[in-house]
DNA sequence: GTTCTAGAAC
DNA sequence: GTTCTAGAAC
């Protein structure tokens, strides 16, 4: 750390900050350069004591106010609005500010650096990032707090606060931004402030950002005990050996330490990892049929920034295990380069203690852009440890499946998503163009974005690992959900085939496509309940069908409310665990599209065609916002589209895109996104034709927001194209994807509940994300 | 899908 | 005390 000019992560700083002429005239008018500080820090960070230090010690002349929120209200709680007043009162006397409130986020920072900039003054930002342990211990300990914030509730303040922190940008404004990561640190910060004359001026940019932070006990485990005498307690002897130490004395030599600490043994065991085993697994993959049940994965989150190996190898093993249980015929393969990989052999360890079935979950030593050409592994679907933007590039596995897949994954993955938060996955079909679907016969990518401990990234989390090793386990869940819901679409395609065989051999009947549709409902069903029966090969599925087929037959519906409880009967006799049918009310649609005459004195039908009927969604979410409903029976959502709906799904489009004219024609200002849910709640297949403003008070949930804003959405452009190139089309079943944290649709900033999200999106002007501005993707005038 | 409501969060 | 979320019931 190098506080007083050689930042660590930025280029050279330019010699003078760049503003106005104006500005610099004022400032010569006046004689001096006045700089607001704005402190950012939680409580216990030394706030006060920096501002005090510096208004106490200015030796070169300038002249300092500490402006306090804590004290500004005179015994009762003070206000940013005095804080922002006292501040202009004191620039107006040519004073220096430092402004001592925690300023945590950038929406608490923003009116200073506007007041600042509103009077052409400079803003720095001092970032007090000590360990959350120090500034608890600190909070929780003090008496006489200004702001009577001490003892056990200090300790919840502050990790409340922590959560909600955003690393201050040059972006919001300020022209210097520096992080002071331990007492030495502060004392330099301090001591140049102090050395300030009144027109000198610092450079501007970035300082002192670590790449790589120390060891932090995590936070939450931290507060468990959140009571004084346990918090005394909890930061004895539990603590790791570099926390034992004093913190602030020495940063290099415990940083050095905690790395010793964490980096993997340079002596692996010889022949962990063994080349005859990969033969032999290559062996037992050597067919398409198997191939296309089986998941290749890196580890995620170990290669760059060092996630504990112990703590991940635990979680590949565990959730891989959970997944195993709940799904036959799956293989997952964990891969690595290197035959020393210390992941690999960690997992492999715990693998064979648990007693997994090793041909079912394995290690594979190799490069997962050529386990086919090179391992004679055959794998349908390969995982990648993606980066958050989605972009090639980086190094390690995510450079080399882009480049291996060549430009046409970029392309594709630009339109399922431009962005992934830790934790989730996304699914991306991979063209058949793709020299990795060509060569290896990888027919998906699924982008995975594990925890983030690199502080230049969003969402760092500060080694805080019990956060990391559940946003670990989540990107597992994820991905191998969506591996789930990949295979069962495979399932669901060879499915496909076999009808469409017997049928054209005349031995079907009408009530055979009926069947096979309420087997589907019923797997549909079940995902949504979490009651996942096996999936079985295609030739087990057919087997499987046939033996069901009477019960089909039998059960066969004869007026309109019986299919619920033909599949309901069915499910119980085939020996699937029996679970819920679509509640009476998911079957509105339904019964609407199979029957709109009995409808036609709504106001709510605005279409009725033999193939589909354009309705008023009855809870818009949106000024604007219909549906077309399809009205072939049997047609339920995503999953069960096939090459065979394109016409139709070709047409609903464009009834949608006609609708979104004419309402366009009375507001001129609306955008229009259409598109599917990935699972929808209602039976029948249905198109959403919405207008992107989402003003709508039966907008009310976090389910309603991320349904329509997440890549649970699929726009209707992207489902048509994919089921042109593959027969079928994806869905984001992952329902954490419904779960995520709220962002705006437009600048995808985060609001922590729905009436601040509401407020924001009222307001935001910000251009749409660059992938919904291509394709058509939205509609307006 | 919505409504209702307990209890968490503020 | 009020606001907000999330789960159960429908």
């Amino acid at each position: 750390m190098n506080p007083d000019g050689g930042g660590s992560s930025s280029s050279p700083p330019p010699p003078s900050p760049s503003r106005g002429a104006d500005a610099e005239a004022k400032e010569e008018e006046h004689g001096r350069k006045q700089v607001v500080v704005v402190l950012v820090g939680p409580p216990g960070s030394g706030k006060s004591t920096f501002a005090d230090a510096v208004v106490a010690g200015s030796t070169a002349g300038r002249s300092w106010v500490r402006i306090c929120q804590d004290t500004i209200g005179n015994g009762k709680a003070g206000t940013k609005i005095q804080c922002l007043k006292a501040t202009s009162d004191a620039l107006k006397e040519g004073k220096s500010v430092l402004i001592d409130r925690c300023n945590l986020e950038r929406e608490q920072r923003a009116d200073f650096v506007k007041l600042s900039s509103t009077l052409h003054v400079d803003v720095h930002a001092v970032a007090l990032d000590l360990p959350a342990k120090v500034c608890i211990s600190r909070a929780v300990s003090r008496k006489g707090h200004e702001g009577n914030l001490q003892g056990g509730k200090a300790a919840l303040v502050v990790n409340r606060m922590l959560q909600k922190k955003e690393t201050p940008l040059l972006t919001e404004g300020f022209s210097r931004i520096m992080s002071c990561n331990d007492d030495g640190d502060i004392k330099k910060a301090v001591d140049m402030y102090n050395a300030l004359g009144p027109s000198d001026c610092l450079p501007s940019g970035i300082f002192g950002q670590k790449s790589k932070g120390p060891i932090q006990v995590g936070i939450m485990k931290f507060l468990k005990k959140s009571d004084t005498s346990s918090v005394e307690k909890s930061s004895g002897p539990k603590i790791t050996l570099s926390e034992s130490k004093p913190e602030q004395q020495n940063p290099l030599a415990k940083h050095e330490k905690v790395e010793d600490g964490m980096s993997c043994p340079m002596e692996v065991e010889k022949g962990l990892n063994d080349k005859n085993e990969n033969e032999k697994h290559a062996k037992e993959c050597d067919s398409d049929d198997v191939g296309s049940c089986t998941l290749a994965f890196p580890s995620i989150s170990t290669a760059d920034f060092q996630f504990d190996l112990d703590r991940a190898s635990d979680i590949i093993v565990d959730t891989a295990a959970d997944f195993l249980q709940k799904f036959d015929n799956i293989r997952l393969v964990l891969v690595d380069l290197s035959e020393k990989s210390r992941i690999l052999s960690l997992v492999k360890e715990k693998a064979s203690k648990k007693s997994i079935d090793c041909s079912r979950f394995f290690t594979f030593v190799g490069d997962i852009t050529q386990l086919h050409t090179k391992g004679g592994l055959r794998c349908s679907v390969i995982a990648n440890a993606a980066n958050w933007r989605l972009k090639p590039g980086g190094g390690g596995v995510n450079a080399a499946i882009f480049s291996a897949a060549g430009e046409s994954l970029h392309h594709a993955t630009k339109k399922c998503a431009d962005a992934l938060r830790p934790g989730t996955s996304v699914v991306v079909p991979l063209p058949s163009i793709s020299p990795l679907h060509q060569r290896e016969g990888v027919t998906h990518v699924i982008h995975v974005l594990g925890p983030n401990m690199n502080p230049m990234r969003p969402d760092y989390l500060k080694n805080d690992y019990i956060k990391g090793s559940k946003i670990l386990r989540e990107a597992y869940n994820s991905l191998f959900e969506n591996f789930a819901s990949i295979v069962r679409g495979h399932m669901g395609k060879q499915n496909g085939k076999l009808g469409a065989e017997m049928s054209a051999s005349g031995g079907t009947s009408p009530n055979d496509t009926k069947m096979k549709r309420e087997d589907s409902h019923g797997s549909e069903r079940m995902k949504k309940h979490k009651l996942l029966p096996p999936i079985m090969t295609a030739k087990q599925q057919h087997e499987h069908t046939k033996a069901n087929t009477p019960n089909y037959h039998d059960k066969s519906m004869t007026s309109s409310a019986a299919p619920n409880q033909a599949r309901e009967g069915d499910t119980k006799k085939s020996g699937v665990v029996a679970s819920k049918t679509w509640g009476s009310w998911a079957r509105t649609l339904y019964e609407l599209a199979m029957h709109p005459e009995k409808y036609k004195n709504t106001d709510s039908i605005l279409e009725t065609s033999d193939e589909f009927i354009v309705l008023k969604d009855l809870y818009p979410k949106a000024k604007k916002h219909v549906l077309v409903i399809s009205r072939t029976d049997g047609l339920d959502s995503l999953a069960d589209v096939k090459k065979e709906h394109l016409p139709l799904l070709r047409r609903m489009h464009s009834a949608g895109v006609k609708w979104a004219h004419k309402f366009l024609e009375e507001d001129a200002s609306l955008v229009f996104r259409l598109g599917y849910h990935s699972v929808p709640s209602m039976r029948q297949l249905h198109l959403h034709i919405i207008s992107q403003d989402f003003d709508s008070t039966s907008l009310k949930n976090k389910k309603h927001w991320n349904s329509f804003t997440t890549p649970f959405f699929r726009d209707s452009v992207d489902v048509i194209e994919e089921i042109e190139q593959h027969g079928s089309a994806t869905a984001n079943s992952d329902e954490k994807i419904l779960a995520m944290e709220l962002r705006c649709h437009r600048c995808r900033s985060a609001h922590p509940n729905i009436p601040k999200l509401k407020s924001h999106i009222a307001n935001c002007k910000s251009s749409f994300p660059s992938h919904l501005l291509q394709k058509n993707r939205l509609v307006s005038s």
